[in-house]
DNA sequence: TGCCGTGATCTGAGATCACAGTTGCAGCCG
DNA sequence: CGGCTGCAACTGTGATCTCAGATCACGGCA
């Protein structure tokens, strides 16, 4: 074995809190953490196996990200965004999302615009469940196959946090067909979307990600379940 | 002393590791803190006369909002970008400070745009004094008044992010004659920028905005103190 | 002189404890 | 029956400790 030997990888273990912060940040993503939901620490930790310092960092990080707010009770809770919240949220995101796809257009790699078809594939198998969890994370996931493309990691980022936000509003514990439904509106948009950056057509990738997100924001606003 | 009465302010007392977290980022902000700098958070502790926890905490969020980062030792430190991140995070501030110019010039309300004066104007007296701190200081005052003024909090928030990733690199410890006028380059587009929001440009504004920041990172880009 | 090994020190991560604030519930009184 | 009070339990915050990994300095050997 030679300093030359390409076969070792580094191991790099993650630690407890990054753990902790990816299983909340994927409950969130998927609507398993609702709006106003309490979050106790102790909990948290007694049912992930771990003491509560972990918990205490990962609950930091996601404050910092807005994806979790501390009371004036000093509760920890999912944010509960009132309408015009959410509209800003969603503004935010469109101005974002829309520029982050239209880079990707002009720039993704062929092995980038081939993963993107992939994740389309899977969203469109994952919509056959009759669980809607699958499709949900199918969609998170051809949505940042498509940002990832971008080229900007420092814009992945404000989406990714973004998202975080949106993610308890937008998969509202909706009966399951309802949210199957909800989320299979997304296919026509993700066809466009598919086409425009086969194309490299910027402009079409941006209006096809803005409707999605248009669309989606729509239908929580036109069921009264945000407060005003 | 009724219900009714209004002159009872809640209580609101800051945690320690918020004031932890809004002390590491003013010195972010102001460049006491420069890039690959590492933060000992024992040291830290010390030196501001609290335990290690309020510390962590405060530390977690940064980490969270990418103005810090974790290396592969373990050791926190702050970020180090190349040139190719650097201007990574040049175009997405553009894109969202630019927006929120625009926001602002079309909602400002009079007392906002009112602040604006108030700020420009203690911008031009910060920049008579001998050091540059006061001018730093105010010239992120200027641009938070304006950006508050856009009516999208959750777009405050993002940008705060990005400056607080940007704020080591922009204010490297340049000798205080060369900051400060470094800084004061900034006087010809905050000018421009008051006259488009008293005027209801919102084209003008977001150009204001983009030439000031653009104006700032070429010149960090022109000296060959990040790496490639 | 350069490299390697060893020991000391420093460091972040995780665990545990204490404290003070908050909440919920039961009981009592008007 | 409603409101108030008291108490127990829960909670986040901060303090302290331990552990394991990382780094540095020094000494010995080739």
């Amino acid at each position: 074995m030679t300093s030359q030997d390409n076969t070792i990888t580094p191991i790099r273990v993650a630690s407890l809190a990054s753990q902790v912060h990816d299983a909340l940040a994927e409950m969130l993503l998927s609507g398993a953490l609702r709006p106003d939901d309490r979050i106790s620490m102790r909990d948290l930790a007694e049912r992930l196996g771990v003491s509560v310092m972990p918990v205490r960092d990962a609950v930091a990080r996601l404050v910092a990200q807005q994806a979790l707010v501390v009371l004036p009770n000093r509760a920890v809770a999912v944010p509960l965004l009132t309408r015009g919240q959410f509209r800003d949220l969603t503004e935010v995101r469109v101005h974002n999302e829309t520029h982050a796809a239209a880079l990707a257009a002009r720039r993704a790699t062929q092995a980038q615009v081939a993963a993107l078809r992939r994740a389309d594939l899977a969203f469109e198998q994952a919509l056959a469940a009759a669980d809607a969890k699958p499709a949900v994370k199918a969609n998170k996931d051809l949505h940042f196959v498509l940002y990832e493309a971008a080229g900007s990691p420092v814009l992945v980022e404000v989406i990714g946090a973004l998202w975080l936000k949106a993610g308890p509003i937008i998969n509202l514990d909706l009966e399951q067909d309802t949210r199957r439904r909800r989320t299979a509106v997304s296919r026509g948009w993700h066809a466009r979307l598919l086409q425009a950056v086969e194309a490299r057509d910027a402009q079409a990738a941006a209006d096809a990600v803005e409707a999605d997100i248009r669309s989606a924001s729509e239908f929580i606003l036109s069921r009264d379940i945000l407060p005003a």
